[in-house]
Order: C-alpha cells, then sequence, then structure tokens
RNA sequence: GGCCCCAUCGUCUAGCGGUUAGGAUCCCAGGUUUUCAUCCUGGUUACCGGGGUUCGAGUCCCCGUGGGGUCACCA
C-alpha cells in the first residue's frame, strides 16, 4: 500500500502534487493499493472543506484511490499503543513547562549545540508519576543505538539517538504528535514504500524507531525527495492559467529524470516513470517547460473535447484552435484566438473599403465546402487583385494579419463563415 | 549558529580518472508535407571559484561561494 499524506490546513501545492502523483504511479508499478490520508490531528488549524477539495483536485489530476483515511479517527489505536509504550517503560510521562523547554532550547542555541531532550522527566519515581497534577505529554525514549536506513534518492543515512531524541508522542491535550500518528498509520495501513520530501527525512528515524518499539519489523522503504525550486504558482492557479491536468502531471513526473519520450498520460506514466532515475539535485519549476508539453497534451486531446475549453461543442472548433497551439500554449489562450474570429473585428482604415465589399459578397455568397470554390467566387466578384483580397479576407475572419491563413482555417469554419464576418 | 544535502547548456539531464563533455527541450536557419498534427537537417549555449592528489580531474580530497533542508506540545 503506498499513501499520499496531506493536511487539511493549506492549498494543494504543487510539491504536494507531485508527491502525490508520484506514489500514485509507484503504487500501480508495484500493483499495491493507494490511499489518501488526511492528517487532520490539529483541530485548530484545519480549514473546513479543503479536505474535500484536495480529494477533488486529486481526481481531477486522474488519482485513483482506494480510500481517503482521517488521521483523527485513528486517535484510540494512537492512545492504545503510546500506552503500551508507557507500561514497557519505553515511554514516559514529561511534566515540563513549555517555558521551561523553551528556557533548555534557548540556551542550547547559546552553547552552538543541538538541543535534546535532557531527560529531566525520564527517572521520575512511580509515585511522583501517578500522583502529579501537572499536566503532562508522553515522550518516547531515545533510541539507545544508531538508526540507519537506507533511502532511495539519499542513500544510507544513519542518525544519532540526539538527533532522534526522547520525542513527544502525544500531546498535553493527549492528541497524537505527527512522528507518532504517521509511524503508526503507516503500520496499520501496511504501507510499503513513503515518497516524501526532503524535509521530512529527518521525521523517517522517528518513525522507524516508533515502530520498532511497537515490535513491528516490516520495514518501510523510503525515498526523499530533493525539493522544487520557484514554484510561485499553486496547482489551482495553473488550472486557472489555461493548462491541462494531464499536462501538469506529464510535467511533474519528468522533472527530475532524463525521460525524453516525455509526453505521457498518468496511466502511460506506469511505464515511463522511474523513481530510480531521480537525483539529489533540486530542480526548479520552469513554467515555459510546461507550456511546452501543455502544447503537446492540447495536439492531442480529441477536437471536440478541446472545442469546450475554447467555449464550443464543435469538433471542427477544436481542429481550428490546434492551428494556434504554436503561439497559444494553454487553453485560456486559446480562447482568446477563437473569441477573436468570432467577434466584430477593428478593421484598419486602409482596408475597409476592401472588406466591405468582401464582406458583402460572402453575405450573398452560397454555401462552399472548398476552400478554392470559395476563393474563386470572391475573386470573380470583388475583381480584386489577389493579394489585397487575401489580407482583407483574413482581416474579417480573425482581425489580425500576423496569424494562421484562411485556406487553413476556412475548412473549419466554413459552416460559421457568415456569422464570423457578421452579416 | 549546530548537523545534513546539493552545484554540468535558459530548463530537464548523461557522465561514475583519459569523451571533440552526450541527449532532450527552448531558440535561430533551412528543408519535407498544400487538411491538420507531424517529420527531417544544421546551428548557438554548460562543468560555481580556488587549492591539492594524479602522467591526466566535470569526475577523487580540502577550503570557499551559492542554494536547500532540519533543529515544536505544526503537519
Amino acid at each position: 500500500m503506498l499513501r499520499f499524506a496531506c493536511s487539511p490546513t493549506a492549498d494543494l501545492s504543487l510539491e504536494s502534487l507531485r508527491l502525490a502523483l508520484m506514489n500514485f504511479v509507484v503504487a500501480m508499478q508495484r500493483n499495491e493499493g493507494f490511499v489518501i490520508r488526511i492528517e487532520d490531528t490539529d483541530q485548530k488549524r484545519n480549514i473546513e472543506g479543503k479536505d474535500a477539495e484536495i480529494v477533488a483536485l486529486l481526481e481531477l489530476f486522474g488519482i485513483t484511490y482506494k480510500d481517503v483515511l482521517y488521521q483523527s479517527k485513528n486517535f484510540k489505536f494512537h492512545s492504545a499503543m503510546a500506552i503500551d509504550l508507557l507500561h514497557r517503560k519505553k515511554a514516559f510521562n514529561c511534566f515540563c513547562s513549555l517555558e521551561e523547554l523553551e528556557a533548555k532550547k534557548k540556551k542550547a542555541k547559546e552553547q552552538k549545540r543541538l538541543y535534546s531532550y535532557d531527560g529531566s522527566c525520564e527517572q521520575l519515581p512511580a509515585e511522583e508519576v501517578i500522583d502529579n497534577p501537572k499536566p503532562f505529554t508522553v515522550r518516547i525514549k531515545k533510541p539507545t543505538k544508531n538508526i540507519s536506513f537506507v533511502d532511495r534518492v539519499q542513500g544510507e543515512l544513519s542518525f544519532s539517538p540526539e538527533e532522534v531524541d526522547s520525542f513527544v508522542i502525544l500531546n498535553v491535550d493527549k492528541t497524537p504528535a505527527y512522528d507518532f500518528a504517521t509511524a503508526v498509520d503507516d503500520m496499520l495501513s501496511d504501507i510499503s514504500v513513503v515518497i516524501s520530501s526532503e524535509e521530512q527525512i529527518e521525521s523517517a528515524p522517528k518513525q522507524i524507531y516508533v515502530r520498532s518499539s511497537l515490535g513491528y519489523d516490516k520495514a518501510i522503504e523510503y525515498a526523499h525527495l530533493p525539493p522544487m525550486l520557484e514554484a510561485d504558482t499553486d496547482t489551482k492557479s495553473l488550472l486557472q492559467e489555461g493548462f491541462l491536468p494531464q499536462a501538469i502531471a506529464n510535467y511533474l513526473l519528468t522533472l527530475g529524470t532524463n525521460d525524453s519520450e516525455r509526453i505521457f498520460t498518468l496511466e502511460e506514466a506506469k511505464e515511463h516513470f522511474n523513481l530510480a532515475k531521480i537525483g539529489k539535485t533540486a530542480v526548479k519549476f520552469d513554467k515555459e517547460r510546461l507550456r511546452e508539453i501543455n502544447k503537446e497534451h492540447l495536439l492531442r486531446l480529441d477536437d471536440k473535447e478541446l472545442s469546450r475549453f475554447v467555449g464550443f461543442a464543435d469538433a471542427q472548433i477544436g481542429a481550428l484552435a490546434k492551428l494556434f497551439v504554436d503561439s497559444a500554449g494553454t487553453t485560456r489562450e486559446l480562447k482568446r484566438e477563437i473569441q477573436r474570429i468570432f467577434s466584430k473585428k477593428e478593421i484598419p482604415q486602409k482596408y475597409a473599403s476592401t472588406a466591405a465589399t468582401l464582406k458583402k459578397i460572402i453575405c450573398q455568397a452560397p454555401y462552399f465546402g472548398e476552400y478554392e470554390n470559395f476563393i474563386q467566387h470572391l475573386k470573380k466578384e470583388s475583381a480584386l487583385e489577389e493579394r489585397e483580397l487575401l489580407t482583407a479576407l483574413q482581416l474579417l475572419i480573425s482581425g489580425s494579419t500576423d496569424k494562421v491563413e484562411p485556406k487553413e482555417i476556412y475548412p473549419h469554419i466554413k459552416n460559421y463563415i457568415k456569422e464570423i464576418v457578421s452579416c
């Protein structure tokens, strides 16, 4: 089983989306299930409805899942396991106040050394623990030897007992702390591989230690990806800008690899994506590159489907839109191009009279299925010189002279020609 | 600040002591194909800096510099 874990406290970032996609693809590759886990243990910070929004976005990107799990529903397991650790003297109650801890941290910082819990409450006599009215947290006793594991991206990693530390597993309100809840949930969900971001590296040894303390000996494989830089945009804005979900997914899955067969659907990613190819170097989010990939996906889109993005339900308009993909890389820009054709045009003074003549002819003309016949008719009726005629026609159709030519456009718009020149 | 990670064309990368430093993409030039998509040929552009080790260093070591991470009763 693989999972995508996210807290319902913020929008789905591109980095998170990338992780979700990778976990999903690897689940497909390994023929394992995939679940979404909402990490909602901090009730104060949760944003109403954010969980549903994130799930809907993931669906939009083509991710399918077995289940959406809420971490808060596992509180009873978290407490039970914390109590188990307490009974087995692998954890202890800690009565230190926040102020005391804060002071010790500050001191450690001043002395420029690593802060770790000093163990004040670890050896308290039993009676002092039982009768103590002070609020308390539960801490796991730090390991006695290094915690080591092999990370699929980072290589061999080893953490000292001080780095793992006697960290809090139950907060003072007895909700589980992050590393503990995650470690337990991964165990309960039978997670096999975790792909997450570099910032979670220090969490891994803690979680490994929690599970081994609980006697769970299945090793979870970790892969901590290097960060994605300069992603000064988010998932929702990219979609609003007119980038296709399949293009965004494609881009995020190729980032950090050198896959030259770079255009693929999420289904095809099963073949193309290779976690082992991801290096330790940070990657830059490059919107220009995404645009190029988006163009490829636009061209691969079914004509009729594409036409819906630009406000029509006609395959011909979709095909028409594809003519503009060279300069317009997003559905939003394509829509602008199509709208330009279907709206009233400003004809430059120089061509005003020619255009008016042509317009009149077109409005009275019969229907022509072929561009050649259409243009011959215009030539005959107007007696205009060819170059001038073409320029005026182009102005009438697209409102500009520097885009795609009438010859290419006509086959797709022949049914709309009178509407377009606004008869 | 302590600890950890990283550094090759604009971008994504190959390279694991000896290469004219390769590919993809973008860009430019030219050419095929008069449905569209496409496709082909050529061109420009890179080893962060400084010291070592070595016959030889993008590659190994050290020091800088730059970027990133982490150091919660947040997730």
